[in-house]
DNA sequence: AAATACCCTCTA
DNA sequence: AGAGGGTATTTC
């Protein structure tokens, strides 16, 4: 009897292919295949097996089993629980899943040996190479040549004659086990009661959730690396997954995990170079590698015996991915703890209302941490009213904020200036005829940037160099520039303090993560007096002679008022502010506003979160917003507006009537018009209780969306543009 | 996603 | 007729 093999391929298409399995092949489920779609050949993933040979028509032959660790069972059923929840084809997250199993693998490397045949003439530099090759460790030609003192003809012609060979080296691609009798850092009493209670949940087995909540500084990295060590010393195949918001953060992690396991983790984020990825996913499936720290797709890895996921500052925006595969990370780490069996702990100081409400409701243990680490304290935060003290016109500095400036320089200490805004300006209009400078093809303001003298479009890229004359009107000299963003703020500064020094952070200023190592670095050995920078520069750093925080702008992220909008200033300032005074020097925040009386100011400067949040969860329970209802986000584009305009009518017209469920729109999207596409949105607001994903499908399912038309799906939207 | 089948218009 | 182009369909 033949067998018939379900083979996902990771490409947008419904559903698994059937295949027939050639005699002798003896396929499994998970094993990676190449199957052959219409022309080509394509890298595949077994789903299932039955027997059966096809039906209505004779399918075709799997081409052949490829030559990799196959993926576990809880791996494809993650993709496939993945796929339905985000309303996507399951090919979208295998893709993801298979991103470092299709990477090219490290080549072997030349060494050059002595083979013990002596060479016809010997002569001095013969024999100093032929010693130092005889000596071993594995070199290269150059290396040999170089480390004998000899030109590399001198190897080349040993090679020639015999008395050399060259050998190729496979590169050892397995990781070490971490050492576990290492001794941990010591913790105070709130770190170990923390982690007590974290062990003893995960030595209850099994998926569990918990919520490490400290404030910024109490140390939560020290209590989660101690529950990773009792995960791996429980088990010796378990395997744990950290997770971080941000590529820059993973240097720091990683060296924290080396120095307390004596190993360095599987590193995973879109920086790692192919044949390191490669290395990565196949110690992660044959469950050599044991500890994996990365971003948020690393919680696609093909996990051999996944037992802990940490989820750092669990609050952070970026674990949302907003396009192509649109998931929300955190979210999904539980879901994959749930069918591992595996412990979860989702760590920040601003916990997510999502995660609030699920530990408070006691879904998720709830552990806090309350003392600062050391000695030092909180630092005192003061709002500066702009209504009544603004800066002076054309300046974004309040006199407050300046004075407190000078005292902090005047004592030799350093000032952040937080302002999450990149560029000089983010907008540059024509005072003779009004005209906002914007992408041909996009409705959004070009920023400008004074470094390299262009307009940028932050949506799409786009760029082009300042023009001379209005495009619109043609007035010479009429350009001018509109708001404040950090290169504007840095001017400013420079202009106040002379003497001081004075860098600017932020992703323009510091692509290169080594040049943002260094900044770092510079920061830290006091060689900088004041830094701006966006929030690039707000996360997990520790700057030990850093005394004042300045706020630009704290009303920036309360404009435009979406769903979110208080909770991420909140997070944003409150971490933002938390960098002042860490070691022994008290620290100081100061935050310029137009709005203090405002729930978020409030809460910062009385450091009462716990307030802030039960009024902001109360108001969220009202309107049945999340964490309290649910919602999705229906965004259909196209170039022709009139074709879309119908295209969503018919759309409303169809949604499908469900108990719990409210359909607002379609209404224009605040970004109206992106990269020539015209963008309409629905918003579907639901309650806890309804399967939303259901939903979404079945009213995908009703419409065909002719051809240039796309239509998005955002399950649990975290983007209202 | 990528190949190809289909269906227009344009050129001569 | 055949090329050239955009769009819709198919891929087990």
């Amino acid at each position: 009897m033949s067998r018939i093999a379900s083979i996902l391929l990771p490409m947008p298409l419904p559903e698994a292919f059937d295949y027939a399995e050639p005699e002798g092949m003896e396929l499994n489920v998970g094993d990676q295949v190449a199957a052959p779609l219409g022309p080509r050949l394509i890298h595949g993933v077994v789903t299932a097996l039955r027997d059966g040979t096809g039906g209505n028509r004779p399918l075709k032959p799997v081409e052949a089993r490829l030559e990799s660790p196959p993926l576990p069972p809880n791996a494809i059923e993650f993709i496939q629980w993945a796929a339905r929840y985000s309303v996507d084809w399951p090919g979208q997250p295998l893709a993801i899943a298979l991103r470092g199993a299709r990477a090219a693998r490290e080549k072997p490397t030349r060494v050059i040996e002595a083979t013990g045949t002596a060479p016809a003439r010997m002569t001095p530099a013969r024999a100093k190479v032929l010693e130092t090759a005889a000596a071993g460790g594995h070199m290269s030609g150059a290396d040999l040549a170089r480390a004998a003192g000899v030109s590399a003809g001198v190897v080349k012609g040993l090679v020639d004659e015999g008395a050399l060979a060259v050998r190729l080296v496979e590169p050892d691609q397995r990781f070490a086990p971490p050492d576990l009798e290492r001794p941990g850092h010591g913790l105070n009493p709130s770190q170990a009661a923390a982690a007590d209670a974290l062990k003893a949940m995960l030595a209850e087995g099994g998926f569990n959730v918990a919520l490490l909540d400290g404030v910024t500084g109490s140390g939560k990295t020290e209590v989660y690396l101690e529950a990773v060590h009792a995960v791996l010393a429980a088990d010796p195949a378990a395997q744990v997954l950290v997770l971080l918001p941000e590529i820059a953060l993973t240097q720091a992690v990683i060296a924290r995990f080396e120095a307390r396991f004596g190993v360095r983790p599987g590193e995973w984020h879109s920086d790692v170079a192919p044949p390191l990825r490669r290395r990565v996913w196949e110690g992660v499936a044959t469950g050599d590698c044991r500890i994996v720290v990365g971003a948020r797709s690393a919680l696609f890895l093909p996990f051999a015996k996944l037992a802990l996921i940490v989820v750092d500052e669990e609050h952070d925006s970026s674990y949302k991915q907003e396009d192509g595969f649109i998931y929300q990370a955190r979210d999904l780490a539980v879901a994959r703890g749930k069918i591992e069996g595996a412990g979860v702990v989702l760590a920040s100081a601003t916990p997510s209302l999502e995660s609030l409400r699920n530990a408070e409701t006691g879904r998720y243990r709830w552990l806090r941490l309350s003392a600062r680490h050391g000695t030092a304290r909180l630092p005192d935060i003061g709002l500066i009213d702009l209504r009544e003290t603004p800066p002076e016109r054309g300046r974004w500095l309040s006199p407050a904020l300046v004075t407190a400036m000078g005292e902090t320089f005047a004592a030799g200490e350093q000032t952040l200036l937080f302002l999450n805004r990149r560029g000089y300006a983010p907008l540059v209009l024509c005072k003779a005829c009004g005209e906002r400078m914007t992408a041909p093809d996009t409705e959004s303001w070009l920023v400008e940037h004074r470094y390299s003298g262009r307009l940028v479009c932050h949506l799409t890229g786009f760029s082009m160099p300042k023009p001379e004359k209005c495009p619109h009107c043609g007035a010479a000299e009429s350009l001018v520039s509109i708001g404040p963003g950090v290169e504007r703020v840095e001017e400013e500064a420079r202009a106040l303090f002379p003497q001081a020094r004075i860098a600017v952070f932020s992703s323009d200023t510091m692509w290169d993560a080594r040049e943002a190592r260094r900044l770092v670095e510079a920061m830290e050995e006091g060689e900088i007096d004041i830094l701006v920078a966006t929030q690039a520069a707000a996360k997990g750093h520790n700057f030990p002679n850093l005394t004042l925080v300045g706020v630009v702008d704290a009303d920036l992220g309360l404009r435009g008022g979406d769903l979110r909008a208080a909770e991420r200033t909140y997070q944003l300032l409150a971490q933002a502010t938390g960098r002042a005074g860490r070691k022994e020097r008290p620290g100081r925040a100061l935050l310029q506003t137009y709005a203090p009386e405002h729930a978020v100011m409030q809460a910062l400067v009385a450091q009462d979160r716990d307030a802030f949040t039960s009024a902001e969860l109360a108001e969220r329970e009202l309107a049945g917003l999340p964490p309290f209802g649910r919602l999705a986000a229906v965004v259909a584009s196209g170039p022709d507006a009139a074709q879309l305009e119908d295209f969503v009518r018919k759309m409303a017209e169809v949604a499908p009537n469900a108990d719990g469920v409210q359909v607002y729109g379609p209404a224009d999207a605040p970004l109206g018009l992106v990269r020539g596409r015209r963008r309409k949105r629905f918003l579907v607001r639901a309650d806890r209780t309804v399967d939303l994903s259901a939903y979404m499908a079945a009213w995908r399912a009703r419409v065909r969306p002719p051809g240039a038309i796309r239509v998005a799906i955002d399950v649990d939207p975290y983007s209202f543009l």
